[in-house]
DNA sequence: GGACGTTTCTATG
DNA sequence: CATAGAAACGTCC
């Protein structure tokens, strides 16, 4: 009987200084990435299958990425991403999100400009909070216009951080 | 229909 | 200038 791991995302944990993030993979990529429950909280992944050789390339990469932003640094090369459960409007403001180098920032009104729908801008904000691979698509770089912080589904205080780090946060 | 990780425009003082 | 109300967008409950 041949094993068939590819139907289930292969979950496997992202260790750093802030805590254990959790990072998702299907066949075609990295599909998701979660936060630590609290800022230095280890992981609760007790299942520890051996992932396949592909996956663990793309998780060597992923780490070295989630470790550069969270320095506030640019980001390396990242493996493939898998954001095919995104609604086409969601993927045109994720693809945009990358687009933003860390240290810049921009404003809701001005992501949905960008994309050619300059009044959704409520709408990428939906977009934004539906994420699947946060950090690594930085929704963190998009606040409100008039200097608020906006918001930030893993938390507030994460979206700071990562300002900070950046030299982003006035 | 209502609510959201908003913005912008229109009144009114 | 400050404040208030309303409209507009895409998605989910």
């Amino acid at each position: 009987m041949k094993i068939k791991p590819a139907s289930l995302p292969t979950r496997l944990p992202v260790a750093t200084t802030a805590g254990d993030f959790i990072a998702e993979y299907t066949g075609q990529g990295l599909s998701g990435l979660s936060f630590p429950r609290r800022t230095g909280a280890k992981s609760d992944l007790a299942e520890t299958k051996v992932p396949l050789p592909e996956i663990r390339r793309w998780h060597v990469l992923t780490t070295k990425a989630v470790k550069a932003a969270l320095a506030g640094k640019p980001l390396p090369p990242l493996p493939p991403l898998d954001l095919a459960r995104g609604s086409a409007f969601q993927q045109s403001v994720w693809r945009k999100l990358q687009q933003i180098a860390a240290g810049r920032t921009q404003s809701y009104g001005e992501v949905a400009a960008a994309i050619g729908r300059p009044k959704a801008t409520r709408a990428v904000g939906t977009a934004c909070g539906a994420n699947p691979i946060p950090l690594l698509v930085p929704c963190h770089r998009v606040l409100a216009a008039r200097g608020g912080l906006g918001g930030f589904t893993a938390g507030l205080d994460w979206k700071r951080l990562l300002l900070e780090r950046e030299g982003s946060l006035p």
